[in-house]
DNA sequence: TGTACATCAGTGAACGCGCGTTCACTGATGTAC
DNA sequence: TGTACATCAGTGAACGCGCGTTCACTGATGTAC
């Protein structure tokens, strides 16, 4: 991961804050390709971005400050790929399913930036008397109403949306989106921890399988909704439009 | 976690392996309270085992050894955990949702064990010349044929008698195992990474609820042993004995 | 049009730290004769 | 029973490394008069 100096020229005045994005799109890349948010050092990040360490102090507070923005970040994009691909379909079940074949899409082409969004956030440093700093969580080293919850609202939104149409029996939305949400992301995590055990071979089918099963959805919705879009590119057929009020 | 040397007595001879046992324990100790593989060092093992860190190296090849091995110690206590769970029910669905229930709450009890079980064992560091040392994943530094087989294992089993039984209506044992095992680490990770989400309140109904649908157990079925032991402790319940034969 | 000055966007050297690992060693315990 | 020796279970000092962070600085760009 080692890169050579590469000496940027320094922005123009007024232009300071074109560094903050540079400095930001190099510890993502450090952090996809190493895999690991401890490859993720200032001076890494810095001989990456073509600058020296500690010109990053002066868009980013400290190092802790850097990571947390990363992950903030990062979840934003998540947010706007799963609305993106919800409003590229009018059925609600056709909706849930793109926004569940979004999210692992995420998982699966930026798997290091996934992880990141799920650690546990936490400062590993030691103070100067060898007592361990305050082991605190995202939520009070971000500003974490929203930590997620945008993403969260996207598949919330969809699972309404099926639930209002009849194609699923559930009667709690939120719990029900819960659920599927805890089923993406342990499909997300599970098979790329150990990619070793015997999966299925056809991850699609069995992310629809729990998708289905964790939304309650009827098995008609679901089952023409997987015929017309469940996979990806090969032999996908033109959707057909259907009116959601029409559903059974 | 910085802990005084207290200086240890040495083993008397042929009892050298016992520093090995000390050594684990000590590297599982400070994982669980620090929460983090990368606390993990030789010099935090070995002052809180009251040794200097090179006795470490008569008992593991280095650093990465040892985490290895922490690792194969974890998944074989929770197999461990997981049979023993098993073998207290002898009726199909109550064993399946015992296993489920051991196995979240391994996943409650030691959260960083839990943890480093699925995070994929990397290399981190560089060598000399600066280049990123190799890749490999769990499969390649371990003996990885059984590597979370058995605790896998245990939950197959489990599935399998309750289809089985006709308690589910599944067909096929391994998917359906994979399923609930998906539904499983889900709950068990995001919960503990984005706590301040609005779960639902009763997480031993959500998890059984997960579980009821991803392993298509039959309603009849789910609901009596849910009744039956689906709780921890407070309003238990005498466990009828059923015979598995006798299920719908 | 010129010039003094302020500001911006960084650089480069240095600090102290904990780390993995190596090396030569030490003191207690057992064994051969 | 004594004694020389081998082995065991470690210790303690030292190495070179990359790290986060600090500090004083520099050179280019804009601004006031």
């Amino acid at each position: 991961m080692r890169v050579e100096p590469s000496p940027r020229t320094p922005n123009k005045r007024g232009e300071g804050g074109k560094l903050r994005a540079d400095i930001l799109a190099a510890a993502g890349r450090i952090l996809e390709t190493t895999g690991t948010e401890d490859a993720v050092t200032l001076r890494a990040v810095a001989r990456t971005a073509g600058i020296t360490a500690p010109a990053i102090y002066a868009h980013f507070e400290d190092r802790l400050d850097l990571l947390r923005t990363v992950v903030v970040v990062t979840f934003a994009e998540l947010a706007a790929e799963l609305t993106a691909a919800a409003a590229r379909h009018d059925d609600p079940v056709d909706r849930l399913f793109a926004v569940c074949r979004a999210y692992l899409g995420f998982a699966t082409n930026r798997p290091q930036h996934y992880r990141v969004l799920f650690e546990r956030h936490r400062a590993t440093g030691h103070d100067g008397d060898g007592n361990r700093t305050a082991n605190t969580d995202a939520r009070s080293t971000v500003g974490a109403d929203a930590f997620g919850a945008d993403a969260f609202g996207a598949l919330l939104d969809a699972t309404q949306a099926c639930i209002d149409a009849g194609a699923s029996t559930a009667t709690e939305p939120a719990e029900t989106a819960d659920r599927i949400w805890i089923g993406l992301h342990g499909q997300a995590t599970l098979q790329a921890s150990l990619p070793w055990h015997a999966w299925p071979a056809d991850r699609d089918r069995l992310a629809n399988d729990i998708v289905r099963r964790l939304g309650d959805l009827t098995t008609r919705a679901a089952t023409e909704a997987d015929a017309s879009g469940g996979r990806t590119g090969t032999r996908r057929r033109p959707l057909p439009r259907r009116d959601p009020a029409s559903s059974p």
